[in-house]
RNA sequence: GGGGGCGUAGCUCAGUGGUAGAGCAGCUGCCUUUUAAGCAGUCGGUCGGAGGUUCGAAUCCUCCCGCCCUCACCA
């Protein structure tokens, strides 16, 4: 509602409806007003392009005086001066000072500086130099109003790194993200080291012969993780569809038919809470390769890490939360049910019994929702009591077989799974395993989980007779990594929360 | 859903029972090397909403709305 034009009307109550988000009708008035004098004085506002020009940076980092130059962006702060004004100018690329005088440019040109407003976005052209101060600064020789701004935008001002009214309410940081990336440097950072820790995961996994694939978004049978899917609609086939909560079931059916390397970055859906680590759609990092095991791939894990945190943070050393967390190799390792015993003393081996875990966590004081299975008390202690506690990075293995449908068995631990976590900054941030490859184990194990989805746990996988078909073709040994990318985005950029990563989180629905 | 916090001018915030403030932004002047430009003047708020207590409410009480955090949920 707020994105329609602010009403006209009375001058004196600012428009309340939307909040903060709303300029005043006044201010909105004295824009548009400046716009019309602007094209009256036959400056063509949001008709032209301006080609071109170079980046600021160039400006800054290749300076030399008298050095004829055309830039372009968005005008940060003005400083009038009677017959000159100073403005700052930011591009993409960074910020530099503009000089603009009446005498230096064309005729009736000055007069149109009255009329530019913080927010507007200019080309100019003109000469490099360094003022009194010593700051460098362009000479404006033309000036072209591009687009103007009509509704003022929230840019603080700053002074080295101190900084006077920026952008603070988090729902307008969210809703209006593009608001938050112009007035908040942070935020721009963010999303870089984002951009680059996808790239680094590419060029790290096309390296090593991975293959980039994309499997089906909607899918008839939603599996590969316990998550309640979204339901969606296909009218001209009858059917429902599933958004997936995972890509897994699809890659493996690709080592069916012989990729050996393959991976898939992507977004998942899960029809779940939000939290400062969840949102409903999320990037995942999805990999695969064929004959080797959960081993192989906790040395690829930590190796891809810590280099992309080398490549983007220049160390594997970060900051997070306070706490300093070295990524180097290799990690930590260690058994789940060790770490639980540590933490908590209670021993919760699958061979003691349900009952006996069932007693375990009422000592601890777990809550745990109907049904208590075992799988559900031993997700609740490593939770609860083991995951906030892991700062530096470490692999949590053998997971017990009840929480790992689709993960192979330890050889003469029937009852655990050759499985690994990853954890580092109190986040998870993976989750792999030796994949099961035997068609007959997984159609039992398909079994379980839908006897547990019987007994009301919504999560639990169902059965998908066409992936047992695909392992009954022969699957070969695989090991199998999934990485919640926005999480090693958090983890990366210091980021507090999961909507701090992704640029337009999931909030409930603006209404009012 | 439980618990906690917040909501005052366009922005950032003061103001805890006496009738609404500051800085910045805006507007009007002056000012041709400023940079949180400066100087002078000025506009702007049903203090999230409704009800209540009170001579008097931004302030106390109740309910509601919105957002954030946290717990639960999320292998």
């Amino acid at each position: 509602m707020p994105l329609s034009r602010p009403r006209r009307g009375s001058d004196r109550a600012a428009v309340r409806r939307g909040g903060n988000l709303m300029e005043s009708d006044a201010l909105y008035e004295q824009r548009l007003e400046k716009l019309r004098r602007l094209r009256a004085a036959g400056e063509p506002v949001y008709e032209r392009a301006f080609p071109d020009r170079e980046p600021v940076q160039e400006a800054i980092e290749g300076f030399a005086e008298g050095r004829r130059m055309r830039l372009a962006g968005r005008i940060h702060s003005i400083r009038g001066h009677g017959g000159s004004a100073f403005a700052d100018l930011r591009d993409a690329t960074g910020r530099i000072q503009i000089y603009l005088r009446r005498n230096l440019l064309p005729e009736g040109v000055f007069d149109r500086v009255r009329d530019l407003d913080i927010g507007d976005i200019v080309g100019v052209e003109g000469t490099l130099f360094v003022t009194k101060t010593g700051e460098k600064t362009l000479e404006v020789r033309g000036l072209a109003v591009l687009s103007k701004a009509l509704r003022e935008p929230p840019l603080g001002k700053s002074k080295d790194d101190r900084h006077w009214y920026a952008l603070a309410d988090t729902e307008t940081r969210y809703r209006r993200r593009y608001l938050d990336l112009m007035a908040n440097e942070d935020a721009r950072r963010v999303f870089l080291v984002r951009s680059r820790v996808i790239r680094g995961i590419r060029a790290f996994l096309d390296a090593r012969g991975f293959a980039e694939v994309e499997t089906p978004i909607m899918q008839p049978v939603p599996g590969g993780a316990a998550a309640r899917p979204f339901v969606t609609r296909h009218r001209a086939l009858h059917a429902d569809l599933y958004l997936r909560v995972a890509p897994e079931l699809y890659l493996k059916r690709l080592l069916v038919g012989g990729f050996e390397k393959v991976y898939e970055i992507g977004r998942n859906f899960r029809n779940e809470g939000i939290s400062t680590r969840h949102n409903p759609e999320f990037t995942m990092l999805e990999l695969y390769e064929a004959y080797a095991d959960y081993g192989g791939i906790m040395r690829l894990l930590e190796e891809m890490v810590s280099s992309i945190a080398r490549d983007v943070l220049g160390g594997d050393s970060i900051t997070f939360r306070g706490k300093e967390i070295c990524l180097s190799p290799p990690w930590a390792r260690l058994p789940l049910l060790q770490a639980i015993r540590d933490r908590t003393g209670e021993d919760l081996s699958p061979e003691r019994g349900e009952a006996e875990a069932l007693a375990a966590a009422g000592r601890l004081g777990l809550e745990i929702e109907e049904p208590r299975t075992y799988a559900k008390i031993v997700d609740e202690a490593l939770k609860g009591r083991v995951v906030p506690a892991l700062l530096d990075p470490v692999f949590l293995t053998e997971y017990p077989v009840a929480l790992s449908p689709l993960a192979r068995r330890s050889p003469g631990q029937p009852l655990l799974a050759e499985r690994f976590q990853a954890f580092a900054g109190g986040l998870e941030i993976a989750n792999a395993f030796s994949e099961l490859c035997d068609p007959l184990d997984q159609r039992e194990r398909f079994e379980a989980q839908i006897a547990a989805r019987r007994l009301g746990d919504e999560e639990a996988h169902r059965m998908d007779d066409d992936f047992i078909a695909a392992l009954e073709y022969g699957m070969p040994p695989a090991g199998g990594l999934g990485v919640g990318v926005d999480r090693l985005v958090m983890l990366l950029s210091g980021a507090d929360s999961i909507r701090d990563v992704i640029l337009f989180p999931q909030l409930k629905p603006e209404h009012r």
